[in-house]
DNA sequence: TATTGTTATACTCTATAACTATA
DNA sequence: TATAGTTATAGAGTATAACAATA
């Protein structure tokens, strides 16, 4: 048999997907998407990043990502340069605008954060935490 | 500071695409997406469905889910009827076709889940199930 | 009046491939 | 030749609202 009520592919899409909806509505008061958060979060994690792996580090297609920070380009919020290393490269870094409101953001999304872990014990989000890296390390690509 | 290595949104959001990518490459082969999946896993669950329990239980928006389940219709895999109970409701149901091409997917889809659980105890994996369905409860929509 | 489902529109994301510029 | 990024296209998703049928 199969049992869809615990089947974890559907605990995480669904947890997910809530969550996206929760966080996407507060992200709307500021003018962007939950993309351009993935992004300036990953940015404020690790300045001056390739596209690639902007890409990587998002989970954002590459192609879609280009078009992305174009948009957050013209919003003010990145910069995009070419490598000095690698003139095929291209690095992107947070404006000083972009790093002010990635400031302001990191409340709310620690705030998600919070609502999800509601009643869970310090202990138990560590051991989630440790399984969901694990888990992501198991569909490691080819 | 915000440490986006162990932000648990952050890490949600990675291993659901990882793992939608892996499935989704599976599911290919057998001329069906991921969301036509999700509707056949959510009927050999609950069979004869309204549109709008299968909305919930899939977490596919309604719209996006009517076409959808028109598309699964044309491939004679879902039935649509008017619900006796309320007019205004459709029950969807399973057809034989799409009762056998379910039972031929529950392999795979339980072999991707095997693969995230790969060196998980069973009393993990119960917490982390019990943890996913908590937060997502957290996340209940007004 | 409210609810259920369908349809239309605009926008975003993915997948793919063609293209450029470098390596 | 291969890699990094951009751009174009088609297909699928979301968000929203208008709509028909029914409650």
């Amino acid at each position: 048999m199969f049992d869809l009520d615990n089947y974890l592919p559907y605990l995480i899409n669904r947890v997910g997907v809530r969550m996206s909806e929760s966080f996407s509505a507060r992200l709307a008061e500021f003018g962007i998407s939950l993309g351009m958060w993935r992004v300036l979060a990953a940015l404020n994690h690790n300045s001056d990043q390739r596209l690639s792996d902007l890409a990587r580090l998002t989970s954002i297609e590459v192609s879609t990502l280009s078009r992305l920070v174009g948009t957050m380009q013209r919003k003010k919020l990145v910069s995009r340069a070419r490598s000095g290393q690698d003139a095929r490269a291209i690095r992107v870094e947070l404006t000083r605008e972009g790093a002010d409101l990635t400031r302001r953001l990191v409340p709310i999304a620690q705030a998600i954060e919070r609502t999800a872990l509601k009643a869970i014990s310090t202990k138990d989000a560590a051991l989630l935490r440790r399984r969901l890296k694990g888990m992501y390390d198991n569909f490691n690509r080819p």
